[in-house]
DNA sequence: TCAATATTTAGATTAGTTCTAATTCAACTC
DNA sequence: GAGTTGAATTAGAACTAATCTAAATATTGA
């Protein structure tokens, strides 16, 4: 329940989002509720990089020293998730800060998320403590 | 069976590396056989500077490019698998080239590998064609 | 208002990896 | 065997993602 795979909640105010970062902790500058309200609210896994350049057509003269800052604060704050996927060579980050899984389609390289609910995982590990389990598959999801 | 954890096999000759790299196809040159011998039989989850090193005290003026290159040849050959793990910053190599998945102590950073017979995964995805599952589980490893 | 603190900026720096162009090496042909 | 051809190797430059730095700017609190 609640799990909207593909499907992009609708877009919060930029007071909203400047709720969610106080209730987090976060200050929030300009800068920050920009970034926050593209990555929560209009991006879909987005790269710094893609952040950066969204940045450059909707944000008055933005350094990259400030997304990536801003991405970690989020990250460190519990809003978002940066994922370093295997094969990638760039992290991107989720907004779906809730435990899940990811595709990543094999053609395009485009990431998205796999609920868990349809996973069952049963580890018989003697001897591991485990923290985190995290699953990647490559494949493609049919159009049908 | 013969999935022998954290113990290293017994290590080749240069002669079966010379025809471990032939059956693959691969031209055997001393550079290739030198790096092949310490990633498959002496070297554990090693990083390109880390094969650099060795290099740079067991075989005479070897440059990075080299390293690079017979790395990318030997994955390529189906003899080594590159491992780009989420939260590492440098890709490892890993001469299990069979299916397993992967545990990453969040201590100390280190990667060993983990038996697929350990864990039993039922995926429920509908419109997906899976083509590569991997598990990376974080945690420690319990001395007893 | 003024000082103290936090944030942002441009640009330099680092680390991992790949590329390039020149050189060396190995394998064939004659 | 000598010469030719193509492959492999080399040193170093280049590239990319990410971080750091020091100066400038904005914000906060007395």
């Amino acid at each position: 329940m609640g799990y909207t795979l593909g499907l992009k909640r609708s877009c919060l105010t930029s007071e909203e989002i400047e709720r969610r970062l106080a209730d987090a902790g976060v200050h929030a500058t300009a800068q920050r509720i920009a970034i926050a309200r593209y990555v929560l609210c209009e991006a879909d896994h987005p790269t710094a990089d893609q952040v950066k350049s969204w940045a450059d057509k909707n944000f008055p003269k933005m350094s990259m020293a400030t997304v990536y800052n801003t991405l970690k604060i989020l990250v460190a704050a519990g809003l978002l998730k940066k994922i370093a996927f295997p094969h990638l060579n760039e992290a991107v980050y989720d907004d779906n800060i809730t435990a899940h899984y990811h595709l990543i389609d094999e053609k395009t390289g485009r990431m998205s998320d796999l609920d868990p609910a349809d996973f069952k995982v049963t580890a018989n590990l003697k001897g591991v403590r485990i923290k985190e389990i995290e699953i990647f598959i490559k494949g493609r999801r049919e159009l049908s």
